[in-house]
DNA sequence: CGGATTTGACCGGCGC
DNA sequence: GCGCCGGTCAAATCCG
């Protein structure tokens, strides 16, 4: 779920965001908060914007029918997120965010129109929890209004959360509500310290001051000011399952790690990564385990990409690699990590690293090959984008993985737990494929189409009479799409994810 | 061959 | 001034 994600700028690129705090996202937590919080949060009744005009700029109205997307976005999505907590999450610093509107242009709507901060959330299960419980500052009180969600769809991602968030304005409508929504805000603003917020904003404080030490060399100058974002998300791989914490979630930027180094004080090495998605991007990120929760990996975005969107195509640029099944295991230099690669081979349910796969991402949407017939939205999604990619004949591609299937699973259980029933995914019904395809045609002619789905569901009407209908086409048709695009489970395309590594090894 | 990863070395800031 | 530490570089190596 939608944890909690609650960026911040610093210095420069934060514009008038200012203040030398870094920006803690915290996204996805696997597991939603216990029943009580959820059922807490969910009373609200409609968001309130009240976070910083600056960062979070009105978005365009939008129906307030689209339960399907919000559905698709705190149900599905939530389940999802379990799965693959990064898989809508985009690199916070796509984009300057000195300008809210650009800052929500760039963003996909998987994480930027939709929650931005808030909140905090509990995230996978330890680390995040009650974030804004405590906090002293406040923004929003997020117990005057919440949104009107779609019973299973957003509040369960919200459950966990602290009872203040921040949302920009206009995502009041559901349709607003996808994966992985980014919660941004300022820590400073909202109150928020370390010591109320979970381990991961603790590390991500943490992260943020150590980023004081500017280097001229390689024409990269860091100053203490300078903007970046401290995101937390769930480990998709299991505690203790890969020291080197190098399980990150893809994004849409292909990344390439260029260091790793071990962090004093923390058991899990940071390791240094570098947009390779345009020569001369200064977009940098560092991950590494929350050394408080190894459940956590906190990636703190440093710097901004100076170029657009990768496309699909262009993401795949330089992730030639492919993490499955080889042992491909760096350079002769990875001696010492030797061992861990092959442990990960040893362990098939670790979560693999961001996977890269190049066909994933290049050809079509859909990597997703697992013959799963659970009856998890994953699956579902896995359906879906089989069928897509059987009909680009791309399949083939191996992808979700128990653990994130687990995960999913989990979620669902967490679901039922909550809402007294039976979660019940959302299947595409007889029909739709038809729709579906073309969908993807479009996704893959214009990925930012789906990136902002906004246009895209509304496009899209649903032919469900009822709402149920709605939301469950909607969710196959919106974000099976956007899950195929990013996540990281199945073909992000952002290759260059430091998760390919697990993989490779 | 182009691009990615690994890893030791180097550089610079910061604290003592 | 020195040492520690984080961040980056770049050679070696691997992979598709």
């Amino acid at each position: 779920m939608c944890d909690y994600f609650l960026p911040r700028m610093e210095g420069d690129q934060a514009g008038g965001g200012g203040g030398d705090l870094t920006d803690i996202v915290r996204s996805g937590g696997a597991i939603p908060g216990n029943a009580a919080e959820m059922s807490s949060t969910a009373a609200a009744d409609e968001w309130q914007l009240q976070g910083d005009p600056m960062l979070f700029p009105p978005l365009p109205s939008s129906t307030t029918s689209e339960a399907a997307a919000c559905s698709a976005g705190g149900g599905t999505g939530a389940d999802v997120f379990g799965a693959d907590p990064f898989s809508g999450l985009v690199d916070p610093f796509s984009t300057d965010y000195s300008s809210g509107a650009d800052f929500l242009d760039a963003m996909p709507d998987a994480m930027a129109k939709v929650g931005f901060d808030t909140a905090i959330c509990g995230g996978s299960g330890s680390g995040c929890g009650g974030g804004g419980a405590g906090g002293g500052g406040q923004l929003i009180d997020m117990s005057r209004k919440q949104p009107l969600l779609p019973r299973g769809v957003q509040m369960p991602a919200l459950g966990v959360l602290a009872p203040r968030m921040v949302l920009p304005s206009p995502l009041s409508s559901p349709r607003e509500i996808r994966p992985y929504p980014p919660l941004a805000g300022d820590m400073v603003k909202l109150g928020i310290t370390a010591g109320q917020v979970a381990g991961c904003a603790i590390d991500a404080a943490v992260v943020g001051m150590q980023m004081s030490s500017p280097r001229s060399a390689g024409g990269i100058k860091r100053r203490k000011n300078q903007a970046r974002k401290v995101v937390c998300i769930p480990a998709p791989t299991a505690a203790g399952g890969r020291p080197t914490g190098e399980v990150v979630p893809s994004d849409l930027w292909a990344w390439r790690k260029y260091g790793q180094k071990p962090i004093k004080g923390s058991p899990y090495p940071r390791g240094y990564y570098r947009c390779s998605s345009s020569k001369g991007c200064s977009a940098r990120k560092q991950v590494e385990r929350s050394r408080t929760d190894p459940n956590m990996l906190v990636i703190t975005y440093t710097s901004e990409h100076n170029h657009p969107w990768p496309t699909q195509r262009n993401a795949l640029a330089g992730s030639t690699r492919n993490h499955h099944g080889k042992n491909s295991g760096g350079s002769s230099g990875s001696k010492s990590s030797q061992n861990e690669k092959q442990q990960q081979q040893q362990q098939p349910n670790n979560v693999k690293e961001e996977p890269k796969d190049p066909a994933a991402t290049t050809t079509t949407t859909s990597t997703i090959t697992t013959t799963t017939t659970s009856t998890s939205p994953a699956a579902v999604v896995k359906e879906e984008t089989l069928a897509a990619g059987s009909s680009s004949e791309a399949l083939g591609q191996q992808v979700m993985d128990t653990t994130a299937l687990a995960v999913v699973d989990h979620n669902i259980e967490l679901m039922d737990q909550v809402f007294g029933e039976s979660y019940k995914p959302m299947i595409p019904e007889a029909g739709h494929s038809d729709d579906f395809f073309s969908d993807l045609a479009e996704l893959e002619s214009d990925p930012m189409s789906l990136i902002f789905s906004k246009e895209y569901m509304e496009a899209k009407p649903s032919s469900g009479g009822d709402r149920g209908h709605h939301q469950e086409k909607a969710m196959s048709k919106d974000l099976d799409p956007l899950f195929d695009m990013l996540d990281w489970s199945t073909n992000s395309s952002s290759a260059g994810s430091p998760f390919e590594q697990g993989k490779r090894g």
